[in-house]
DNA sequence: TGGTGGTTCTGGATCGATCAAGAACACGGT
DNA sequence: ACCGTGTTCTTGATCGATCCAGAACCACCA
């Protein structure tokens, strides 16, 4: 770990200041507030560190003394490669990276949450606040974020009462997206759901799992789905649901097929994210099902590739990268503040939880029931 | 920023060693070296912590006396959305994170570094060492880094002696890309490069900026195409260029427009990234050029997009992941440590600089020339 | 009894900066 | 000559941990 430059003990603040003959602090001055002294004397201490080679105050001396880090945590719950593949956490992150930036901040990122065994990549690290990203009310990572006692922004899940959080409404939009399949015409649904829980179970529905769900979103969906289809008067609980371990493509594609082969065959397939219903999509084109004349497909988020796919990704649009934004924006400016740029009857703020506006967005892949 | 936890002054090892009538260290070694105390005074010293509330150690605090800080900063060019965006980047994220994960080390981003005249986002990050990536060798930036004094690894650019970089070999690669175009017969080619200079120029090809580089890689595999086309008896100065600010599709179709609207066309194109030649492919379908049949398209990179575009494209394939997992090992470790994985014949490491290997991967994108 | 070795715990120095309070000096006005 | 007001610089305390050297205690054995 030591390159080119020579293990030499660091040069400090104090070595510089006695070297120059003046105190420490007038050195500390010279690099942190340039107001403080004379323009002479600051010009000869910078010209005295450069000569020695000192690049300015050590950050880590500098954090403890001030309290401030000038970084942001932001916790995943999936490896980081995995959050990468992910368009809506990528947006996410987009978000979050446009207010560090405004904010002149660093951006340290902690993926695996939900597996990390080992409190110490989250308590060891030097950070003014945190956002955790979707993660199981259970998990032992977020207590440990808790007990920090740094500010802590929630995005999407857990709620979790007395944490700030911000989310979009769930299940509204759930509605949304299963309403609009019944006003088609929709008799014979199928869900395709993201985990109920963190163990990497992928398969049918199984009712169990469902009510012992640690993933708030995918139940509040779940709700939101049933809510809609009871009021056509559909009996919810005959609706196949397959359950999907990560919100990828592939296993999208498997729930899908798994969906598909039943009969009878669904004529609408809810997923609870464009990914999911991208490998429906998929799927449907294994089986030859045409879409939307044989079947409908509604997702959820809207990522960039729903309008790219062929057909069209009809979705429930949630506003991603705002969704980050606003959660940096809250977790660095004092509470109550309204969330930016999203204009003020954009969103509602109940108590210390943000919710953004969802909206459903019409596309191709959603027709009228077929004749049958 | 205080949000529920109320901001009474943080509770601190020595407090909590008052409380229970230990010393500090005692208090220290509970949480850090639990084998230095019995365990019944460990479990004590646990129990009370928990009971007042205190999650450990301070984080910064211990950094300043241990020396690390337990986090990586990786230096990137562009904004974080542009990064994320970019496939080849991400790849390389991914494969830093890996070694990060191996490591338990945080990774700290820290982008924008061609534009920020501000140094403190530099300067003010906690991290153990810097991987920059892809850097104009005269960025400010990259002095600050360097000044730092804490160990650094560049990747792919710019090459500075005595710093460690990691890379591929660029000259080679380019000639592969384009002594496979010769050989096809080609002989009126173009080439789309990736930018120069960081000053957002787009634009046909200028000597007195090319010859002005500042990026090492665009002119490495500049000069690489030129080599192969040399040798074949070609006048390397008649050969159209145009440059692209950014390695993106759609400044890549412009690129791609600019050159097929000439006469004489080119029959083939050589683009520096695979999102530029997939823009140029783009370029291609919008004027109704049919390729390979009649344009015959090299990229570089090897991105996941290169194998599913219409046509697949024929690339120099470098392996991004690696490349990224190799840098924050070779950071890491001592210097002079092979990197892992790799295959030891698969990579040369010439003093401070490991290259990694780049392959011409062929697929649908050319073909020989048309007879015309 | 005294020496030796091994655990377990303590006190004080230390990491490298910032901050609050105040000293020293210059300048102008009365 | 004296006071007030600024500017410029210094001193000593402080942030919250880890580390080093050594104290206290117990046990064992010669």
């Amino acid at each position: 770990m030591d390159h080119g430059t020579r293990a030499r003990r660091r040069i400090t603040l104090q070595d510089l200041a006695g070297t120059l003959g003046v105190s420490k602090t007038t050195v500390s001055n010279a690099f942190s507030r340039p107001d403080q002294l004379s323009p002479e004397l600051r010009e000869r201490v910078m010209e005295a560190a450069r000569a020695a080679g000192y690049a300015g105050p050590d950050p880590v001396a500098r954090m403890l003394r001030t309290g401030r880090a000038g970084a942001l945590g932001l916790i995943l719950p999936e490896s980081l490669p995995f959050a990468l593949d992910d368009p809506a956490t990528s947006e996410l992150i987009r978000g979050i990276a446009d207010a560090c930036e405004e904010r002149r901040l660093g951006l340290l990122i902690v993926p695996g949450a939900t597996r990390a065994r080992d409190p110490r990549t989250i308590t060891d690290v030097a950070v003014d606040g945190f956002i955790a990203y979707s993660l199981p009310w259970d998990t032992p990572a977020l207590q440990h974020v808790l007990a920090r006692g740094e500010p802590v922004v929630v995005v999407d899940e857990p709620r979790i009462p007395g944490v700030a959080t911000v989310g979009v409404d769930d299940l509204a939009g759930a509605q949304l997206a299963a309403g609009h399949l019944v006003r088609l015409g929709h008799r014979r649904l199928g869900i395709v759901a993201s985990p109920f829980k963190p163990d990497g179970y992928t398969g049918r529905g199984d009712a169990a799992r469902i009510s012992s769900s640690t993933f708030d979103v995918a139940t509040r969906r779940l709700h939101g789905y049933r809510a809609a289809l009871a009021d056509a008067g559909l009996a919810v609980d005959d609706v196949p649901l397959y359950e999907c371990a990560l919100s990828d493509e592939e296993l999208g594609r498997q729930a899908g097929r798994d969906l598909l082969e039943r009969t009878p065959r669904p004529t609408a397939i809810l997923a609870m994210s464009d990914r999911l219903a991208l490998g429906v999509l998929a799927a449907a084109r294994d089986l030859g099902v045409a879409v939307p004349a044989e079947l409908s497909v509604v997702g959820f988020d809207d990522i960039p590739g729903a309008t790219t796919s062929r057909p069209s990704l009809t979705t429930v649009r949630q506003p991603l990268r705002l969704k980050g934004y606003a959660a940096a924006r809250y977790l660095l400016d004092a509470p109550g503040t309204p969330p930016p740029d999203a204009g003020p009857e954009a969103l509602t703020a109940d108590g210390d939880e943000i919710s953004l506006p969802v909206e459903l967005v019409i596309r191709r892949s959603t027709a009228g029931a077929p004749a049958a």
